[in-house]
RNA sequence: UCCUCGAUAGCUCAACGGUAGAGCAUCCGGCUGUUAACCGGAGGGUUGCAGGUUCGAAUCCUGCUCGAGGAGCCA
């Protein structure tokens, strides 16, 4: 490893450096070669004239095709006319192995269909790059956050027994005889992990096997799980704008430059600072009435475009509160001024991205979870060791779920949140 | 599961009842500062599949398959 990083070129102005990397692109002029190579950190503009290299290597350059495998050694100088400001002049040209000549992906659009067919190598470009790498800011970004205040880190299983929501979205698969599941949430181990540990979180990938087609549905997607005992809603609340905030600023702080590859506008971006505007359920009825004219019954949750309805009010994501009882799972806790809402939230992303936390404070009363579980119909022996958690040492408790892709889409402006994952998993496709 | 739209060259599209074309990509040639470079040439097609209507179907009709956008459900 003794080359340097494209985005580091800044600081090698004046010097020789090697740059190892693939063949982004290539213009020509007959005596004079521009290779703009690609390093996974960036791209640079190549220069190779006749008379700065060996024939064989002129000769090289002329004929590299599409993501061949290069190094390419030469000096940094700064250059208005390359992109980057920076540009190499080539002394020396090596082909590190060269690509066939049918390279897919080319410089002029393609369809969406054709992009996720060839996603392996749709990654390459710097579009992609920008996302993946925004992704990993934000998930570094929620990880410090939770391990700053003392959240310890638990994994739950991603074979379960049974859901805490229904099976009839559920993978089913075979565990030596016996009917297992690939998990859809792991909160329900999360709440026994907090009456351990006190404030934990967890932090990977859930299934749900929904026939969704949208632009904000994924079958395997990533979600944070955080979960403290003794919190009530309030806090709850609390942490969770504090965390979005702090891992939108993050990513303003660290990736200027890939915003701009996206073409996102941060200032937007810029406004989302806590606390977050809170509206309950009642009020974003009304708000829906008022501005739409649209009439829900009292019970029922909301759409995704009332979910829009509603974002849109406001310049930074939003609180919806309390609501209904029966619009909601079986272990929220109902408040107990207003037994017919739950104590809980959805935290609504402005622009129309929909919901990207779900929290509530959590039953921990035995008898009033255990007549839940049987108005729902959930089979109660499976619930057994979750009862134990209210059985043995019971405290108020909250949590939520933020979903990884949404965060990502939303952040990066995309419109679909098939970008943000590397492999998607969608609705009738598992290639590649 | 439902609604809407679509499927033509490797890719993005045109041709809308009468000989299937363009740009890009590929290959060959030209050009000493290009910016999705440009210029000239070449190769590249059972028009998603199966039927039907017609003198004649990429084009009209039916069914199927696959894809896109949305609904429901959810993060």
């Amino acid at each position: 490893m003794d080359h340097a990083a494209i985005h580091d070129l800044g600081r090698h102005v004046g010097e020789t450096v090697t740059l190892a990397g693939w063949l982004y692109n290539k213009r020509s002029s007959g005596k004079i070669h521009f290779l703009i190579v690609r390093d996974g950190t960036g791209l640079c503009q190549c220069v190779m004239g006749r008379k700065d290299v060996t024939p064989e290597e002129f000769e090289l350059g002329d004929h590299l095709t599409q993501e061949s495998a290069i190094r390419v050694t030469g000096t940094v100088r700064a250059e208005p006319r390359a992109p980057g400001g920076y540009e190499m002049g080539v002394s020396k040209l090596e082909l590190v192995a060269e690509a066939a000549p049918d390279y897919p992906i080319t410089h002029k659009e393609h369809g969406v269909e054709f992009l996720m067919d060839n996603r392996h190598l749709w990654m390459r470009t710097p579009r992609q790059v920008a996302i993946l790498r925004i992704r990993h800011t934000i998930v570094e970004s929620i990880r410090t956050f939770l391990n700053d205040r003392g959240f310890t880190l638990v994994d739950p299983p991603i074979l379960t027994p049974s859901a805490a929501e229904g099976t009839t979205n559920l993978f089913e698969t075979d565990y030596f005889g016996e009917k297992a599941y690939l998990s859809q949430s792991g909160q329900l181990y999360m709440e026994a992990a907090a009456m351990a540990l006190g404030k934990v979180y967890s932090f990977g990938p859930t299934f749900r096997a929904e026939k969704s087609k949208t632009r904000r549905h994924l079958i395997e997607f990533w979600m944070c799980e955080p979960e403290m005992a003794y919190w009530n809603q309030d806090d709850n609340m609390r942490l969770q704008e504090g965390l979005v905030s702090h891992v939108v600023q993050t990513v303003l702080a660290r990736h200027q430059a890939e915003l701009k590859e996206l073409g996102r506008d941060t200032s937007l971006l810029e406004k989302v600072t806590a606390p977050f505007p809170r509206v309950t359920y009642d009020e974003a009825l009304k708000l829906i009435q008022e501005r739409e004219g649209r009439d829900i019954p009292w019970g029922e949750d909301f759409g995704a475009p009332d979910e829009t309805t509603i974002a849109s009010a406001f310049d930074r994501p939003v609180f919806v509160t309390h609501y209904p009882v029966q619009a909601k799972a079986f272990y929220m806790k109902p408040d107990p001024k207003r037994p017919e809402v739950v104590l809980c939230d959805d935290l609504l992303a402005p622009e129309g991205y929909g919901e990207i936390i779900g929290g509530s404070q959590r039953q921990d009363d035995l008898d009033l979870l255990e007549q839940r579980i049987k108005q729902h119909k959930l089979p109660e022996q499976a619930y057994g060791w979750y009862l134990d958690l209210r059985r043995y040492g019971s405290v108020p408790h909250s949590g939520f779920g933020i979903g990884l892709e949404r965060t990502v889409a939303w952040i990066c402006g995309l419109d679909h949140v098939r970008e943000t994952i590397p492999f998607a998993r969608l609705l009738n496709r598992i290639y590649p």
